[in-house]
DNA sequence: CTGAAAGCGCTAACAA
DNA sequence: TTGTTAGCGCTTTCAG
């Protein structure tokens, strides 16, 4: 690997000079500039960027925590931020962190150690005190993050609410709703908008609520939980997609037919809600966006050092398919 | 931020000495030792990895590059080689190519200005010139790389020989191949196994071959093609489970019966075959293990700079599921 | 057993 | 317009 020194050796300049035409600052004669130019395309020099970081005290990176990798919208999501920080030049670190508060400390950690110059975070489990450990720009993606962290997340409360009336609209006499995990603030915030439009009919039943961990499997043992306790329930909201993927199985092997005897809604808008038998109706986020702009949201920060703790919410969208009865309209 | 400065003051010794007891190695007396732990955990004190692959001319990171974060295998797989370099120390990076020449060579020299110190690389675009470029230790998983480069991957040739033989067994008079693209090498693999098995059949045709480029929504075309095209088909090989998703929601566009009419086996393993309905039958990879020897392969060349080119293959497994019909045995 | 000092490769005052 | 130099934080000879 050829130094900073060679091609100043080889340009017959001083090593300032190299610097200068390699950040395009400070003045340097044309003629020079050429020389060092054409040096370095003979090396095939490229700066070093630890020895960059050290003096700078910044790392061109950014590090986006994930709480399950194989949730396919987490894949989805990560993929527009990476698109995002790479337009910007920096390198994209994904972290798995399963929710961990172990490894989310270590990672914290780990890459402060390496002047990584921001954080994406989803996370339901990072206390304020570990927050208080960050000494770099973060933003909450997701889920928001208790302190007065810049945020970007979607109206789930709200989504939830149309979720319901949607399946009230196709007309639905007995709603059941599987929730993600009790830790998950947007999950709490949809078992919210579901309750919002159905605890005041008589239909309704706590019993009509279970817990499905964001998960497959859990989420297919909750629906057949309740399907088994309630054989009248007409309607189903779930908390996410790939728990409505459990469910459709959960139905299915009651030999209860979607969307004839049930109609179902889950919430997300991954691709894989389009490729299911019968394909998902869902509250789609925009979920390449919000990737997006939490990345646009970070990079700012870093860039502008400005502190300022702003917070995005974006709105879901139905999208009907296959899933739920077919409305009137 | 503290530094090794600090510590060594308020310990009143010098950075030599505290260095020492960072790396545990060169003789210090054990009660200086003590006052030297005491300062650190005084001053919190995490040493600047950056000043330290400085040093070294490492970083104590990895990357893993993958084709397309989107199909569930590479999470799967990514999900392997995190654990397994978060067990060593290393930080992982993740680095989604779409499978473009001109991402996966942005990144080799990112990530090389940046002393990453390993490489894993799934790639079917990597020409051996620019892999001439890298100066750092590669292994490739999932599909070879032309040079002398150590690999891991795993018998398609063989373990689509089995598929397409258990297909038969099951009584499957007309075998038609749901393909990958023609420039991955395990793709094509998978196909010549498909073909060692049917080119002598007399009802064999090559326009039972389709190629649906390792993406749902071409395998669905493709199989959409291919059943309008031998209505007659009662076996489909597909060549992994993304596509089979694709393939299934085909047969069912078409009115065809996945298994009584059209017996399914795909190849992978991933997660998600198990969800969907019917459940699919598939040669199994060993994913999670498979991503855990390129690691371990990986850092064994970086630790011991061992450049011994070993390559393993693992072995497929069929799983049996709801896809095909039920076997007499 | 411990410290002084050089140096990893680069950038940014400060001089010239 | 260019060069000299100090120093980012750490590790490691080399002396002592």
């Amino acid at each position: 690997m050829a130094t900073i020194k060679d091609v100043a050796k080889l340009a017959e300049v001083s090593t300032a000079t190299v610097s200068r035409v390699l950040n395009e600052n400070g003045y340097v004669h044309e003629e020079t500039k050429n020389r060092v130019a054409k040096a370095i395309k003979q090396l095939n020099y490229k700066p070093n960027d630890v020895a960059r970081s050290l003096f700078k005290g910044r790392s061109k990176m950014i590090a986006l925590f994930i709480p399950d990798i194989m949730n396919p919208f987490f894949p989805e999501l990560a993929r527009a931020v990476e698109d995002m920080t790479k337009n910007h030049d920096f390198t994209f670190i994904l972290c798995n962190t399963d929710d961990d508060i172990e490894k989310e400390t270590a990672y914290i950690d780990a890459l402060q150690q390496k002047s990584v110059d921001g954080l994406i975070i989803v996370s339901s489990t990072l206390t304020p005190e570990q927050l208080h450990h960050i000494q770099i720009p973060v933003v909450a993606l997701d889920r928001k993050l208790n302190n007065g962290i810049a945020s970007v997340t979607v109206n789930n409360r709200e989504g939830s609410r149309q979720a319901v009336q949607y399946l009230k609209s196709l007309g639905c006499k007995k709603i059941a709703h599987v929730a993600g995990p009790e830790h998950v603030d947007n999950a709490n915030e949809r078992r919210r908008g579901y309750l919002d439009e159905v605890q005041n009919e008589d239909w309704f039943r706590l019993s009509l609520v279970e817990h499905g961990e964001y998960h497959y499997d859990a989420a297919k043992q909750a629906t057949i939980n309740l399907l088994k306790r309630h054989p009248d329930i007409d309607g189903l909201f779930v908390g996410n997609d790939l728990m409505a993927v459990g469910a459709l199985k959960a139905a299915e092997s009651l030999g209860i037919n979607v969307p004839s005897d049930l109609s179902m809604i889950a919430f997300d808008g991954i691709t894989l809600g389009e490729t299911t038998s019968p394909s998902l109706t869902t509250m789609a986020q925009p979920i390449y966006q919000i990737g997006a702009k939490a990345a646009e949201m970070l990079i700012k920060q870093i860039e502008e050092e400005d502190t300022l703790t702003q917070s995005e919410e974006f709105s879901v969208q139905l999208i009907k398919r296959e899933s739920t009865r077919r409305d009137e309209a």
